[in-house]
DNA sequence: GTAAGTACTATCCTTTTTGTAACAGATAGC
DNA sequence: GCTATCTGTTACAAAAAGGATAGTACTTAC
């Protein structure tokens, strides 16, 4: 397991460059993150996270072609939209998780190197 | 632990927008994972990542700005210039593991879902 | 002096991404 | 009818990122 042979080196990364490919970007997962806590609606996804509209679209298009988030059409009186994240998202917890914690760590990192 | 208060998803979005900002973009954790096989040379790292040496060197300083690369000048033959991860770097150990769990889990599920 | 290797930097240009603003279709309230 | 809300889309522009190609500086080898 420790090995560092050039074939699992290459795997290695091949597999980062993979994640990258899905949830790279700007806004992938910080709409995950957003979402994290509930379904929201468009108007309410794009306040939150402080993504245009034509951007959001985009992104939300992409993340449900992966698998990552559904898209639910609900007849309200305003046709609302219920964006959500699927099962198969919660496969990216350890990713979220382990990003979560490290941006935590590193700004107190950071603000007590200033101070 | 698993309240999702306003205030804790803030946070949780925050620190996730934290890390994206260090270690976001196309190559960061591409050459940080390539690293993790040894200190490499410069035109040995653009050729194993595949990156064309004017990012390569724009990379390189954002990421020893951040503390997470170290750059060694060796007095050898030729010059030759050492880039190494540095201990703060292995503080990402777990963003890493997972993303490259998520690539190879995600990209054995494609292949199989097309077979 | 010529070629080759290392580590970049500079220049130019193309592609990708992002943002802004406006608009469209549907429905409800006044 | 006019306005407002919700969900997007479209058109236009700006910015960021990326790629290709050379070129600089230094040193060793021939």
């Amino acid at each position: 397991m420790k090995e560092h042979t050039i074939e699992s080196c290459a795997k290695a990364n091949l597999a980062i460059r993979d994640t990258l490919d899905i949830v790279g970007g700007k806004w992938k997962l910080i709409l995950i993150s957003v979402l994290r806590s509930g379904k929201k609606g468009f108007n309410e996804l794009s306040r939150e996270a402080g993504i245009s509209p034509r951007i959001l679209s985009k992104e939300l298009q992409e993340l449900e072609m992966n698998g990552l988030v559904s898209r639910k059409v609900c007849d309200t009186k305003p046709i609302t939209v219920q964006y959500e994240l699927t099962e198969y998202s919660h496969s990216l917890n350890d990713v979220l998780v382990a990003m979560e914690k490290w941006g935590y760590q590193h700004r107190k990192r950071i603000v007590q190197g200033i101070e």
